[in-house]
DNA sequence: AGCACGCCGACT
DNA sequence: GTCGGCGTGCTC
């Protein structure tokens, strides 16, 4: 019998090899079970380099055990990752055919993947010293150090307390500490909640609360409420209900949607600190937050996206605010979608997860009808508000200026009169989409990309939307010299300019990627706005958050472009938007009003839309999308390319599809062209992978990688393969 | 991905 | 004569 292999470590590490490393332990120490989960600096590669990884599991060596190297230092004492997080990043990696050790870097914050030791999470707090003691009491100016001393004096106080009683005290306890008056402590004990008024539930958020109790472990439900229904409401009942029975929550929230206004109302509302997670934090305050939440001492997160790859070692719930957003899509690196991360952890932790939204994804709407979720409504808005008046106001005939008609200025005007506010909608930023020749027709193109450069700047200035490129409009057409360039179309910057005109005495505010480019640049403008009478203008970033009870009206200038796009989501994500600007308008006291410019009043969607609401756009594009054989009655993968040139892409992309073996119910597409084959200098080509089961492509997509790994001319592009892809370009 | 090794063009 | 181009191969 041969001797017995030594064991060795299985190291997970952030390269784009579908495979772990195995290492030997340190000298002197066994390859226990213990190490499973910890963080280890290994050698690797031929230059004498490093890496961080986990190790994910020990065993046989099943090579040469001679030619195996040491880890050189172990990082973690106990296991960052084990038990379920492990496990649903195993997932990730099955599920999205990407390397273990990529998955596992995305889950990390960046301090943690880059090896810095894991934060401090003992609470801290601040007590006085002897001499500080002495001193509160003498008379001395009244500052705020001194106003922080003098809560200081009985004792220590909690930094997370100091936080809700005394913003901005941190600048104070650095004077106070200077001069030896105050000095930080450890606090032992757990936090003890503050007992917290909960609002009367309203009927259909009690009925929703009922259906939520009733039940143990995990269950997905789809939670469909109209704007302004109290969704938030029942988001914090049930949040609420998980604290008392002593477990944590996460709840995911879209992009734009982790306001100071959000967090403010979480942690008013639950009376335990409320920790965040999104991308403005500090790489420092990520990892504490991370680590808060897997010590336990973190009860309720409240985060974007990579949220969903926190520790949640006593989960009691899983929220999922506006599922339906496009922004928990990951469209780099490893590309998950953090709602169906939030359904797998869920059922692997045997907890509830709730999926929220007023225009439900046609994959969570499908779930939900099927049975596999359950579908709980509240169709009434809080307060008796009535749902808004839609109108359509037909442009076909009618003159625009500067993109808008007469009848929607009236609307608008009529609104200030009223001494309310009014908000523009246009889907576009910048001055014009297009600048023209109106003689040749030549248009203005981005160098770099398949585009239309943008007019910005009211006309003195051209950027491509897709790369940045910018550049100065010529005096005279380059193609006929002729002198009659006009911006054609109109953006946000434009309809500000012809709003501000039209209404000079209005108080006008642009809201768009530009003029918000700083965090808080958004607070700022609505508070610009204020309670007067005013006009709001704007991209979807008004589309969801902010409160704005003075808003009757919303008038939505840009739909056309989106009722004839050719991605087969258009439809969904264009109702969506609708639905989500037009909730924006109206409250209890105040009736809101709609209006839809448009010069396609006959478009079966917007007719569709009108009448019976999402609920009935939502079953036409399910019938559609079943009648097409598209998600969610098919399962897609996209295999995307981009190199310097054309050639190189659709050679890896025919090659690709030769290496692809046919299987009953698989099928391989292309190369298609991409709606937009140049982009930043590079060209771009997909395949698109269909299959209307999602085993039988998994198993295509197993064999498949490989093969197009070993392919030379993978070599000589970028390619990446996209599992469920949202956006077909 | 990163990095080293390797074999061909314009420079001190 | 070398510095450096990026093609090819490998990483426990």
């Amino acid at each position: 019998m041969p001797p017995a292999a030594p064991d060795v470590l299985r190291v997970a590490l952030p390269v784009p090899l579908p495979r772990e490393f195995d290492y030997l332990p340190p000298a002197g120490t066994g390859a226990g079970p213990d190490w499973v989960g910890c963080r280890v600096r290994v050698p690797f590669g031929r230059g004498g380099g490093e890496m961080v990884g986990v190790v994910v599991a020990t065993g046989p060596a099943d090579g040469d055990p001679a030619a195996l190297k040491s880890i050189h230092e172990r990082l973690d004492k106990g296991a960052l990752l084990h038990g379920e997080l492990l496990e649903s990043l195993r997932w990730v990696a099955a599920y999205y055919h990407a390397p273990l050790g990529e998955v596992v870097a995305t889950a990390l914050p960046t301090l943690l993947r880059t090896g810095q030791p894991l934060p401090d999470t003992r609470r801290h707090g601040w007590v006085a010293t002897a001499e500080g003691r002495a001193q509160a009491t003498e008379a001395g100016r009244e500052g705020r150090p001194r106003q922080l001393l003098r809560q200081l004096i009985d004792g220590p106080c909690d930094e997370d307390d100091l936080d809700v009683r005394l913003p901005g005290w941190r600048s104070a306890a650095r004077t106070l500490a200077r001069r030896g008056l105050a000095e930080r402590v450890v606090c032992e004990g757990p936090v003890a909640p503050r007992p917290v008024a909960a609002p009367e539930p309203m009927p259909g958020q009690a009925a929703a609360m009922q259906a939520l109790r009733g039940g143990e472990g995990f269950r997905a439900v789809l939670l469909e409420g109209v704007t302004g229904s109290g969704k938030t409401e029942v988001y914090l009942q049930a949040i609420a209900d998980c604290l008392v029975a002593g477990r944590q929550a996460l709840v995911l929230v879209p992009e734009i949607g982790l306001t100071p206004q959000t967090l403010a109302r979480f942690r008013a509302r639950l009376g335990v600190p409320v920790l965040a997670f999104h991308s403005g934090l500090g790489d420092g305050e990520r990892a504490r937050a991370w680590a808060d939440m897997a010590s336990g001492r973190g009860r309720v997160l409240v985060g974007t996206r990579s949220a969903v790859f926190c520790p949640l070692p006593d989960a009691g719930l899983l929220v999922v605010d506006e599922e339906h957003d496009g922004s928990y899509k990951q469209q780099d690196g490893v590309r998950y979608h953090a709602r169906d991360l939030a359904l797998v952890r869920g059922s692997k932790l045997g907890v509830p997860v709730l999926l929220g939204s007023a225009t439900p994804s046609l994959e969570s709407l499908h779930n939900a009808l099927s049975g596999r979720y359950r579908h709980l409504r509240l169709a009434e808005r809080a307060g008796g508000a009535r749902p808004p008046s839609v109108r359509v106001l037909d442009v076909r005939k009618r003159p625009l200026r500067d993109g808008l008609s007469e009848d929607l200025l009236d609307a608008v005007g009529a609104c200030l009169a009223r001494g309310e506010q009014a908000l523009v909608f246009k889907n576009r930023r910048g001055y014009a989409p297009v600048l023209i020749c109106h003689d040749c027709g030549w248009s203005a193109h981005c160098a770099r990309c398949d585009a239309a450069m943008t007019v910005h700047a009211g006309g003195r200035r051209l950027i491509c939307h897709h790369c940045g490129a910018r550049a100065t409009p010529p005096n005279a057409c380059p193609d006929c010299a002729s002198l009659a360039l006009q911006p054609q179309g109109a953006g946000t910057e434009r309809l500000e300019q012809a709003l501000a005109a039209r209404f000079p005495d209005a108080c006008l505010v642009r809201v768009d990627r530009e003029t918000t480019r700083r965090r808080d640049a958004l607070e700022k403008h609505l508070a610009r706005l204020g309670d007067g009478p005013g006009i709001l203008v704007g991209t979807q970033i008004l589309a969801k958050g902010h409160d704005l009870p003075r808003l009757t009206l919303v008038a939505v200038v840009g739909v056309d472009e989106g009722l004839f796009s050719a991605d087969f989501r258009a439809g969904e994500k264009l109702a969506q938007l609708l639905i989500q600007v037009a909730g924006r308008a109206g409250r209890a006291q105040l009736p809101g009003e709609v209006v839809l410019q448009t010069h396609h009043p006959d478009h079966p969607l917007l007719g569709t839309l009108l009448n019976g609401g999402y609920p009935a756009v939502a079953a036409l594009q399910l019938a559609e999308r079943e009648a097409a054989a598209f998600p969610p009655y098919a399962h897609l993968a996209l295999l995307r390319a981009e190199a310097g040139t054309e050639a190189l892409v659709q050679a890896f992309l025919h090659e690709a599809h030769a290496a692809f073996e046919a299987r009953e119910g698989v099928h391989a597409n292309g190369p298609m062209p991409a709606p937009m084959a140049r982009r930043a200098g590079m060209a771009r080509g997909q395949l698109l992978v269909d299959a209307s089961q999602r085993g039988a492509l998994h198993a295509a997509l197993r064999d498949w990688l490989p093969a197009i790994r070993a392919l030379p001319s993978a070599r000589r592009v970028r390619w990446s393969l996209d599992v469920d892809p949202t956006d077909l370009y």
